[in-house]
DNA sequence: AGCAGAAACTAGAACGTTCTAGAAGGATCG
DNA sequence: CGATCCTTCTAGAACGTTCTAGTTTCTGCT
């Protein structure tokens, strides 16, 4: 077999040290931009180390130093919401010098898996997106290292979620200002937040007096559920058709509009339809739906916070964000029936 | 300020190794497997393990052995394509006894950031998936260290693509079958590969003698940049209307038909559509989009096998992978004119 | 000139692991 | 019974960095 070959030694401090004929100390010193070397060196050793390319072993560095500097995601591949939370943690993370290390679950990979994977890389804390472990396994982990539940509410975790309650009540009370009553909720199956969601919405009818006329579907948390529940839902003839939808995700809304308006019914002539999640990739998706937004900066930036708050020795805490009804074209004034 | 509580140092080899009466040495023979060790120590040493809740420290451990068994990816966060590709990647690596390290690129991130971190944790080599670099830059990341470019050809850095040209083929090829002539192309705009289809299309064209009947319209990578085209094109006076269309990737086709459809258009009845890519997502999207299928699986498990190769000393190479066109309901026979 | 104090620098240990080289303890064999 | 060979085990160096505890050099002041 083909013996690999010899890697050609990375370039090292002490190379650096050497070619600028200081110690190694020093050397660091200067990489790591620390207090306690002259202009002139600094000079020296950078130059030095731009001339041989030099870029620090960031593991040899976390193995020294008791801050690793690492924060750990664990997030669904499959899931574009995730990834545009992902790239605002990244950029919230950078804010406090953290480096992030993405977890990916998938197919192939399980939530455990990754969670370990990131816990044994040597990440000060994690940030669990969605996680869909048991509260017990959450747990464990968290007895590791800080965990911060993201978009899931876990008893007893660190947990920042968005308000789905108020998000359900702006949903309910726009489409009741729009003369719906006969609002029904196409849910999120055994998806995360999809209980809480139910219930927000069932809470929301109550409070507007629909109480009795509150419908909850089963649907799911992708294009394909949502098309397939719409379908069920205009072949059933058990409950008096709705005049408004609100759907568990953005994703599941736009297979419901899509199978909708395939059967012949107007969007949002005949029938409103409010997503939730206001992510980009609906946004791009040529219907203009409306849907709760969920405040993806505010929810990153609050989960970085709450992990380096843990990691200066805080307990765990809750934290609800508001969302913001975003209208656009997906809900209309009532028929007339 | 909350002075950083001192974390409670994790167990340490040591540990395990004083628990169960060995050295440090054999301890670490056991926990990695590697042989020289007696059944009795090695239960030993593993009920210790097990007792204490030892977990390698995966930095250390890098750190020493020259094989770090890391595989840096870099992908784009926007496009769930990558996402497809990235959990094949991992059930490949698996299977050759790597581990996979992401590096993100997306709107707070650069792709050059992304790559510069991937080959600070010590990647052994880096996947790097539509990479948008010029050649000169990742040029300069191959001479660090192994770069494989996966969905992208680029002149002397190895790199696994699927063969467009074979795509359009059976794309314009499956098309012409049905009796379509008017075939045009919405390209990807400045998308990696956009340039390639772009010309395998007209290339495919030439070979079936309709040449002079091609045309190319710029349209996108996304779904509203392919609902944009989609009304541009209807708008346009200046050709005839076009009896199918072959669109750069799926999200943009779905952008497309949707357009379409709303315009009164029916798919495939009065127009057909082709995606590319055949992507998960645009498999769950309700329409059945006829799309170019390419294999995700062995995308994967091929630029593994190129990273392990140059790994053992191999030069650089070019692959290309057969996609084959999967036929759904948004393609049939072209309307008589 | 002498001295204190700061600033600049350095030797060497440490981090947790793997790896090399070799030691101890049996077996096997002539 | 001594030599030879496994097998099992261990001490200690090494990986590339940071950190601690000095040591040296500079500066200003009397």
């Amino acid at each position: 077999m083909n013996q690999p070959a010899p890697p050609p030694r990375r370039t090292t401090l002490a190379d650096v040290a050497r070619e600028s004929g200081v110690s190694v100390a020093l050397a660091s010193i200067v990489m790591r931009g620390a207090e306690g070397a002259s202009e002139a060196s600094r000079l020296k050793v950078k130059a030095a180390a731009q001339a041989l390319g030099y870029r620090p072993d960031s593991r040899a560095r976390a193995l020294r130093s008791l801050r690793s500097g690492l924060l750990g995601v664990s997030l669904r591949l499959d899931e574009p919401f995730h990834a545009e939370l992902v790239d605002e943690i990244y950029a919230a993370a950078e804010e406090h010098g953290y480096e992030v290390v993405l977890g990916a679950v998938g197919k192939h990979r399980s939530e455990a898996r990754a969670l370990e994977g990131l816990a044994d890389s040597g990440c000060e804390a994690i940030l669990a997106i969605a996680a869909s472990g048991t509260r017990a396994e959450l747990a464990a982990v968290d007895a590791g290292l800080p965990l911060v539940s993201l978009l899931r509410e876990v008893p007893g975790i660190d947990s920042v979620c968005t308000d789905d309650a108020s998000g359900m009540d702006q949903a309910v009370a726009h489409l009741v200002g729009l003369g719906h009553r006969r609002i029904f909720h196409l849910d999120g199956g055994d998806a995360v937040a999809s209980a809480e969601r139910r219930s927000a919405y069932l809470a929301a009818m109550e409070r507007h007096s629909l109480g009795d006329l509150a419908r909850v579907l089963p649907a799911g948390a992708d294009e394909r559920e949502g098309a397939a529940a719409a379908g069920r839902l205009l072949a059933d003839p058990r409950h008096p058709a709705p005049s408004a939808l609100v759907v568990f995700n953005d994703r599941c809304a736009l297979g419901v509009v899509d199978a909708l308006e395939r059967a012949g019914l107007e969007v949002p002539a005949d029938i409103s339809v409010v997503g939730f999640d206001d992510s980009q990739f609906a946004r791009l998706a040529h219907i203009g739906l409306s849907s709760v937004r969920q405040d993806v900066a505010a929810l990153a930036r609050a989960a970085i916070e709450r992990a380096v708050a843990r990691l200066a020795g805080q307990g765990p805490g809750l934290q609800w964000h508001a969302p913001a009804l975003v209208v656009r074209n997906s809900t209309g004034i009532a028929p007339v029936s």
